[in-house]
DNA sequence: TCAATGCTTCGACTACCATCGAAGTATGAA
DNA sequence: TTCATACTTCGATGGTAGTCGAAGCATTGA
């Protein structure tokens, strides 16, 4: 056995069909209860007791008291984005249990994935820059066109310092819910902070979803025509 | 319940330690053999054979058949990349294996790994005879001197046969509870085979680890001072 | 043809863990 | 105080998966 980190540790934790249930139920971003989560795993109470105290100690969930009740949620951004790492994995490989994705409509339709856009309008993003020839694909790896230059650009976005950093600017996403690819590297970022800055969408509050105004959701459509 | 992609199944299959270990050995990106992986995660072949037609099943590996030799590999960037991504996330939370190896603390002090010494006195062998100048550390290969020669003959051990076969005189093994090397190889395999014709250790049945008697510990300590 | 090597399959054993009933603890309400 | 709810802990059970020995299959080399 050599050094290095315990993906064992991790992995059996998931590895656990109630578990994997649980968390599935909590990546919604919400708190529950461990009644609740018992539900959503088809397990007894004391069973998904048990599984919670597991997973806290794995550093995968956080509990707060409140009142006769205990609420769950995962311990920070980075699990939530470690599972959806692995759904989207799961998801290529044609691992489905029923349906992919989240049930939440909203989390379907557009939430946060590490720091960029995801869901449905995450997908429909990037199709749109690639049918509009500002992105490029090569093989697995995306390419800014000059084109997709100008037009950043002009959507206020300093080209320049996204240039400056190291990371890639245009990276694919595997998308969990839509099992096909969204933008993600400096310019997912920064076009999701632009939606953002300009009132176009926020964030719901203890959850990834995104929710478009109005407004929003037709400069978005004007933007990234389908 | 039923919706998402089901992580469980490759949490699973990642959450068996053994499997853990080979993953990680493969992360290199080099092809490995059944044996070399069964080695990397302390198993016995069949144990490793079965691990690894469930991971191809997973679709986690691929295998491809060369002569006798069966090379298994990830089975594309992706995997790759969703592990890289577990580990950076365990090894954020402090993952680490803190104690690697065996429970059993004879396992720990003397076990036969393939075919010759490995735990404690495995790696306490190697140490002294590099100590010596019997053995000289080349990268990560090793060569036996000529005192070494000098040395092993007074001990018995035929050279002229070790260096007729095609396999390595002298190899390093992994110590997977040591976490340093010990000495593989023909020599290896030789010097173990010696310690039980002499006497001084025999094999506890069902089981990997090496009990040295009383007299063998002595002899031991002489030839291979610390 | 025979022997050696590399690997798989089979069968049996064992250890572990998920599971649940029952009992215990904590909080809140009546 | 007494009861109800929410949850944990304990103990027993059962199923499953990891493990290895033995045997079988395939390839290579002599």
């Amino acid at each position: 056995m050599k050094e290095g980190p315990d993906i064992a540790l991790i992995g059996s934790l998931i590895g656990d069909p109630a578990r994997a249930n649980m968390l599935t139920a909590l990546m919604a971003g919400r708190a529950l209860t461990p009644t609740e989560l018992a539900t959503h795993a088809g397990i007894t109470l004391q069973t998904a007791s048990s599984h919670l105290s597991k997973l806290e100690a794995g550093g995968l969930l956080t509990q707060r008291k409140q009142g006769r009740h205990r609420y769950y949620q995962l311990a920070e951004d980075e699990v939530g984005l470690m599972l959806e790492n692995l759904m989207g994995f799961a998801a290529s490989r044609g691992m489905n249990r029923h349906r992919p994705g989240p049930k939440d409509p909203a989390l379907r339709k557009a939430r946060v994935c590490y720091n960029h856009l995801a869901g449905d309008y995450g997908v429909r993003m990037l199709d749109s820059l690639i049918a509009a020839k500002q992105i490029e694909v090569a093989g697995d790896d995306l390419a800014l066109t000059d084109a997709g230059q100008i037009r950043i650009e002009a959507l206020g976005i300093d080209y320049a310092s996204l240039k400056k950093s190291r990371r890639p600017i245009c990276r694919t996403c595997l998308d969990w819910s839509e099992r096909r690819s969204h933008l993600a590297g400096s310019l997912g970022e920064a076009l999701l902070t632009l939606f953002l800055d300009k009132g176009w969408a926020k964030r719901e509050n203890n959850s990834r979803a995104i929710r478009f105004t109005d407004s929003g959701e037709k400069a978005f459509s004007d933007l990234f025509p389908q």
